[in-house]
DNA sequence: AATGAATGAGGATTCATTCAT
DNA sequence: CATGAATGAATCCTCATTCAT
């Protein structure tokens, strides 16, 4: 028994961290930081209240940690495209867009920048953290994207930052939306289908981006 | 000491309400609504800890009346302007929306728009009441001008809600912005004319919604 | 206008005490001690909060002056007919249960008693003030009736003191009874008439303490 | 000091229960249920002002607790008693009556009869519950007997219900009484020997009950 | 490694009492 | 004389964190 034992705490050691976090993230975004109790996160990881201060040493922490682990990589990812790409950046601005709706927007994950959001004043260093490795580095690739274009005259030259707020604020707006009131029984306007419905605000703003001869049909 | 005592003792039924709503609407929006203590709310309104009460019947009663009292005429303002007017609707959709940044976004107002984004899920009546009362008013009025303006032949037909939703997300993630990353030291990207940019982002979307013959010069 | 009002005012200053102390033996009667705020007094009686002040120092002192005021002269009644009675004492004895009863028992005034009986701990000055003008006077009288019925041989002899705890506690406890249990929803069993218990139970205990010849079979 | 830390930091998830009981036994039985603050109760059980609340959702709660706890059993036994037996009714009676004395009169238990008394009308649904397990299981005990006694002619016919009352009313206001004058500085008629007293007003009232052919002595 | 009993600081709310009007 | 706005001490309860087992 004890061997046995010993084997599973063994296994477990490696995977608690993990399981943590995933009960983390899903309470954070469900109800909210403060309204998420240690012990809530604990029995949703399948372990008992002491055990999460033997991996993390905080509340806090904890925060920090779900949202570095969860949402490093989708920026990465999304470099990466970006990197390896050459061709016209309309094109990338929308493939960059929808993946991260899908990636994101349409996950849980969205509920984190919700929440990163609603607890930045809170979580200062957090914040920064989320600021620079996610928001930089997320609107740097656009911005890079928008400026080649206006480069290349493919966009009408202007205010590349503008550009980029005009072209990630429906995404950000709808990913915040669907982790506030779209959770409030009596608000949930239902969007049949949010991805179309993106595509189309993101359309217009290419379009606005855009040089056009004619707009004829 | 007793003028301190006289000074403290002074009996304003009339504007302790407004003054405790005002105090309250500034340490929301600063430091969130579970952050902030009643008594904090008390001292900044030059009361103690009691008086709250006899005006409101709890923490959140507070925050219900901060957000009745202080944004509805706002959306009100907003719907007479929209009513009496008859000229291009990209107009006045310039001008409603920069008219809410002057009188809401970048006022303290804006981080009640934020707080109801971050809280919306623990109190849901009120999110209920926001969701009704400003959000979708305010939609309303975005949404007849932009259908107008199809309906006419100035702006491209196409999904009037994406339309919406491409015209006000940069102004209310500009909003959220301003009251979540950009309180953090170390993320105040200084943008120097905001009102400027968001323009900026404006211009785009209704150009994408115009049609165009030429974009030349 | 001032002198009919510094007219009714003068009135009211005789008045208002009395106004006081019968809205607060109500509320103290119902809701107990504790339960019974200042501002319930006031309103019952028809004032606002600060003029109970003027009359009592403190809300302990309105119920030292409800107990004052309303009990003593019930007392002083039964001293004055036990006085001035010769007769037997088994008939002196039965009339002056039934007639406290009539006076006291069955009116809110022995909510008050009930109400001695829960708070003696907590006001212990007021508890010996009861004590010794209320329950040792009445006992006083009762005693002395029953230690002339033992010198006279009318009652069997025995512990007199006892005997007074026969007679008296039915009557308390229907009492407190009434004040307790049977105000509380799904307690009240009905006793239709609690007068004629009371006799019953009475008339066991002086059947007790009365000597018989016969029982007849 | 580690000493002293580590005495407070006991695990005993057995025994806290019962030794939170019955501290708030103590306490609510000597000072009443509102003046009991929890952490009164917490240091008389020798813990800290969270613990109580691991075992009970609320100060209420704990009443409840403590009655149900303590009073139970005591009327269990009586039905025992009372069933095990045939034998003349009046010996019973005074068995029970005295026996009731012994388990519950002389010690604090019966401050949890006044307290009842004195709180039923805030507890209701204790109430209920003291009224449906304790009041009505003991009158009916007492019922009983009362009946069997005038079926078989060894009492006088009459009202049973009043007989019940005559009987336990000396007993009930003696344990009262204990808990509430007696308590007070002032006010300690030194019954030298309650039980002796209780034992003579019980012989008074089965007197009254009973047939007697000859009062002789 | 895991448990979960115990801790205790912290915060919302109540209400007797005061005092400027 | 009366008001009732304001006070602030008092208390219940929560929950992040600790640590003996």
């Amino acid at each position: 028994m004890s061997e046995m034992q010993a084997a599973r705490w063994q296994r477990r050691k490696e995977v608690r961290p993990a399981e943590i976090l995933d009960a983390a993230l899903g309470l954070f975004v469900e109800k909210g930081y403060s309204a998420t109790k240690i012990d809530d996160i604990a029995r949703a990881a399948g372990v008992t209240k002491g055990t999460p201060y033997l991996y993390f040493a905080s509340k806090e922490e904890i925060l920090k940690a779900v949202v570095r682990e969860k949402l490093l990589e989708r920026v990465a990812d999304m470099e990466h495209l970006s990197h390896d790409y050459s061709g016209h950046p309309a094109v990338l601005i929308r493939l960059l867009l929808l993946k991260w709706w899908d990636d994101v927007g349409r996950t849980p994950l969205a509920g984190l920048c919700k929440l990163m959001v609603a607890e930045a004043v809170n979580f200062p260093e957090l914040a920064r953290f989320y600021h620079d490795e996610v928001i930089m580095r997320s609107r740097a690739i656009a911005r890079r994207l928008v400026q080649s274009g206006m480069d290349s005259g493919e966009f009408v030259a202007g205010d590349a930052e503008a550009a980029v707020d005009a072209l990630l604020s429906p995404l950000l707006m709808t990913m915040i939306w669907r982790h506030s009131f779209a959770c409030v029984a009596g608000c949930e306007t239902d969007r049949e289908d949010p991805k179309k419905r993106l595509e189309a605000a993101l359309q217009l703003v290419l379009a606005g981006l855009s040089h056009k001869t004619t707009s004829t049909s």
